[in-house]
DNA sequence: CGGGGAGGTTAGCAGCCGTTTACCTAGTCG
DNA sequence: CGACTAGGTAAACGGCTGCTAACCTCCCCG
């Protein structure tokens, strides 16, 4: 079933890769448009401004990282298979949409001010899963180590855009691999 | 000495300041000259363009980061040594100057053309230093593994202004860990 | 059959923003 | 002392760009 994608939501790729491309402010609304095929203002019969597509594309993203983020921890057994969860999903998201990583990591700064708002909430949230469940496997970190931790590893992931010379499962495999090691520092050589 | 900076440097400064916080598209020349009490046009006596500053900004944080790691590479003993030297070197960049930084990572694109290619054939080389020091100390790495493994670890490292929780010392030992545990992965457990 | 909504089109406006111009000072130096 | 220069100002211009307006054309459904 060719699941057609909704005019929106072609509206929505093609615009995230745009602003992956050249950022918010570099991308006209003719140039959403022509890649979609249709030309300029048409765009604002399915949205209500240009602002509205980022935030609307921020919050999307936002939501989804949050809720498959938690749901893998939930499903997981162990701390140790929770964290193992948890990259390997933020993994598949960096490396199946890496536009829309792009666009979350950059143009944060060029959102409305509620909707910003609103993304960031949503990143705060996603933050909270990752340092609770580093802290169950590494409890020698205190809260604000597994914060900037978390940060540093969603960095890692996230410079998958900027890197595509291997194939998708190799790929995957070494950032899994360099993220977990990151997180892991203290396996005594023994 | 109080090493005067020149009108120049003051002017790099605040628009690297403001290029990393709204994008280079985001901010205007008044708000520039704003920055170091001057106002709108008189940026003109000093630089050609906007894109002249992005251009001179971006090439001068290329050579300082080829150079300084080219040089902490050649004074190291032995290839572990390097790399460890190579990551503080980049670890401490990150965090003295994380304006620059930001907008090394994110407005690439809105660099003039030749501007960009000198630009990226300095990332190039850089990269190429990483590399070599890479697959010296984990030679089960091929080229575009490493090359990867590379950017990998400048994501990790260079996530550092999305995260100032920790203070300066700190971030500094935890981000080098991390970069190092990351390149480190086949440690096995024994 | 006939009318209304969904989804296009082009033309045009309004505002922003990078750049140029013309002008005005202070210093500096022959 | 007079002239040139470095560095600043405010005003104006021109192009780009987000958005609106007016209009057109299917298609569906009573």
């Amino acid at each position: 079933m060719a699941e057609k994608p909704s005019r929106r939501d072609q509206i929505l790729t093609a615009a995230a890769e745009l602003f992956a491309r050249h950022g918010f402010h570099g991308v006209g609304i003719d140039d959403i448009g022509a890649a979609v095929g249709i030309s300029g203002p048409a765009l604002y019969r399915h949205f209500r401004s240009k602002d509205a597509m980022l935030g609307e594309m921020l919050t999307s993203i936002s939501e989804r990282l949050l809720d498959g983020g938690q749901a893998r921890v939930d499903a997981a057994a162990s701390a140790d298979e929770a964290l193992r969860a948890l990259i390997g999903w933020h993994v598949d998201f960096a490396l199946d949409d890496p536009a829309l990583i792009t666009v979350q990591m950059r143009n944060l700064a060029n959102l409305t001010d509620p909707d910003r708002r609103r993304v960031r909430a949503l990143q705060r949230r996603y933050v909270e899963v990752w340092v609770e469940t580093i802290r169950r496997t590494v409890p020698e970190f205190d809260e604000p180590t597994a914060r900037a931790a978390a940060h540093a590893v969603f960095g890692l992931i996230n410079s998958t855009p900027h890197s595509a010379h291997l194939d998708r499962d190799q790929m995957a495999a070494l950032l899994s691999r360099m993220a977990l090691a990151s997180l892991t520092p203290v396996v005594v050589t023994s």
